[in-house]
DNA sequence: AGATATTAGTACCTGTACGTACTACCTTGT
DNA sequence: ACAAGGTAGTACGTACAGGTACTAATATCT
């Protein structure tokens, strides 16, 4: 039973490694185009919505986060000229985010080196192995959706 | 085939929400004895080796991260007397770290509180997904380890 | 002994995650 | 019309991920 020491906390240990390799093979591809992860995959769906319809609530719904860090993603897009940003004139408070056409150019170059990254992990697996794997990691996000203890 | 927009990047994006959603829970139970849940891993292995034997460049390899974070994370730990360093006598180049009163004491608190998490994520599956998943998990870590595309 | 390579650690930079506190705006209730 | 509550966004602080560039100490080769 006792396995050492190199186990120890083996699944968060296990998810960390896996996303931070994952997120940094991902980087290095989207990188040669000059984006981050963050800005590609946000570039993704500013480019999958109608322009005007996405605003930073909308982002930070998409992409899993926080307004606080939409709010910093979007500042460096906005001066890095990636994306603009107005008012939307029927709700004041909201701020509609547009894609540039310097963005969207890097967007669809990006999309190039990026494609084919999800296959390439998955090919780690079997053909059955992808299913069961994609379908235990929602399980396990399912779950921890609803586990919020001692908030 | 067309699935909408809604599973685009599926992977990269439950990978993604799983370690942020798993580190987020993590976070919170050992944020309850005033630690990060980097803290604690780092009080974790300098409680399992035996001390005086662990560098700041043997944290970086059990941790999986770089020596840039180990410096961030150990000067913060120092800040907080969690911890002290002093140079190797046998190695000027190395500095030992070892843990402080303070932070065994946190350490030991936070051990309970954070102990039964994996558990209670793996509760999400059943007994023999559980070995499914963690040997899933391993083989993409392999895999992911190899490609090291355009460096 | 002296030049070179390797290893441990640091400093500085950008980017991301997340907490609290705050402003600006919309909506609702009185 | 005005107060109360909810929503969108910001500012500030801390922590983590990772890049380059640098110093210092050790090891090696000549």
């Amino acid at each position: 039973m006792r396995n050492k020491n190199s186990d120890q906390g083996k699944l968060p240990s296990l998810i960390r490694k896996c996303w931070m390799r994952l997120n940094g093979v991902f980087q290095k591809r989207v990188s040669e185009v000059g984006l981050t992860p963050d800005q590609y995959i946000a570039l993704r769906w500013l480019n999958e919505r109608t322009p005007g319809t996405v605003c930073q609530a909308t982002l930070k719904t998409l992409m899993f986060t926080d307004p606080n860090n939409i709010a910093a993603l979007v500042r460096r897009m906005e001066r890095l000229n990636l994306i603009s940003r107005q008012r939307d004139p029927f709700d004041g408070r909201r701020k509609l985010v547009y894609c540039t056409a310097k963005g969207k150019s890097l967007y669809e170059r990006a999309k190039v080196m990026a494609s084919g990254l999800e296959e390439e992990v998955l090919s780690a697996l079997g053909k059955d192995e992808r299913k069961e794997f994609t379908g235990l990691l929602r399980e396990i996000n399912r779950h921890l959706h609803r586990d919020r203890p001692a908030g």
